[in-house]
DNA sequence: GATAAAATTGAGCAATCATTCAAGTTTTAT
DNA sequence: ATAAAACTTGAATGATTGCTCAATTTTATC
């Protein structure tokens, strides 16, 4: 892992990263045998080692790549709409149909992660917990802002909204890993950007 | 496991279970090892096989029991509230203390299995949807009995509402496990709760 | 107290685990 | 063309995995 590095070196890596990522959202880190992953990645031990340090090292930048790209999305579908509650509504509804796409895990790999990893990967599990620090605060961000807009009540408390939304994202990936019909994640995804869309006020409503 | 078995037998496998229960709880179904097991029930392997078939067999039956704990703590909730919404909102309420207690998790067992086991483990994750069902149609009978009683608008769709509080609470707990505070969880279920209270019709309100 | 049945033991099994490293190959710099 | 540096290889490592079973102890029956 020297300071240089090639245009093609960088490409493999990245190709790597995300087919690491494949592998790891699907079977979790400890299901996820390094054989499992020199098949994916094509790349014996040796090379593995000494691009990643060891399976962990590898797992946390799977991990940061995920989230990186988990973040990218909430940015597009947020400037895709007018509002910052509106954002949000149409995140969730996105969400609802989680299961129609081909994922390697219908769940989010944070919370995966988060629920899986013990004391034993404590580095791995304090950059989930970062991660899932660095989703809330865009959530409450979020909700700022509809109030400095005039969009949302400024009584409310942005930050208990905000990990509310968290939470609410959390049970919807995690009841769409249930052995169920995609039409109800589409209902349940609905019944939660109604929620949000009902915080905003009558004014905005019209504007 | 025979059909034949003293009081101290069977005393003994509720033991083993509860410790084995504890276990899996805590480190989950990959990172449990069988040296673990045999440490947590004081049993050797034999024994073990001898009583439960396998690691997985063990899995199912803590599986079993932690479900039929939950969902024995909800009836005793719902019992002690007149109403099924009441019921449900303090069901709820109680939930944001769950930082509070000593337990090998914050969240729940069911959807920590439901996230970590695959295709590998399909008889044991097939009785996780199952036990997940379950739990989902008694929050959806809640709902159902919440407007037998006028407690609730005859036009919602309660197997939409119990769909909807499975997700909630399945976020909540999940939300839990990070590393936050106490009062955090306490005031993200006591929003939920508030949601969950806003569903009565003001007549119910006053009865 | 003798005998049969049931339960427990723990050493040991093959398989798999994550990881290392000396040797070989390719790439880069000169 | 050549030397240095960087990268790749894959066999081998010791540890650990879930699990088996012949031997032994405990329990139940008469």
């Amino acid at each position: 892992m020297g300071h240089i590095m090639s245009r093609t070196a960088l490409y493999n890596r990245h190709d790597a990263l995300e087919r690491a990522l494949q592998l790891f959202w699907q079977k979790g880190f400890h299901a996820t045998s390094l054989k499992d992953i020199e098949q994916a990645l094509d790349m014996r031990p040796g090379s593995i080692y000494a691009a990643f340090g060891n399976k962990e090292g590898l797992f946390q930048e799977a991990l940061e790549y995920y989230a990186r790209l988990g973040l990218t999305e909430l940015e597009r579908v947020l400037s895709h709409h007018e509002t910052p509650l509106l954002g949000l509504a149409a995140y969730i509804r996105q969400l609802g149909g989680i299961r129609d796409k081909a994922l390697p895990s219908r769940a989010c790999m944070l919370v995966k992660s988060l629920l899986e990893l013990g004391a034993r990967e404590q580095t791995a599990l304090t950059k989930v917990e970062m991660l899932l620090a660095g989703m809330e605060t865009r959530f409450i961000e979020c909700f700022r802002e509809a109030q400095n807009v005039g969009e949302m009540d400024s009584e409310l408390d942005p930050v208990r909204l905000g990990r509310r939304l968290q939470a609410e994202v959390m049970g919807l990936r995690a009841f769409a890993q249930r052995d169920i019909e995609s039409a109800t994640v589409h209902a349940l995804a609905e019944d939660m950007a109604l929620s949000i869309e009902a915080l905003r006020l009558d004014d905005s409503v019209n504007a």
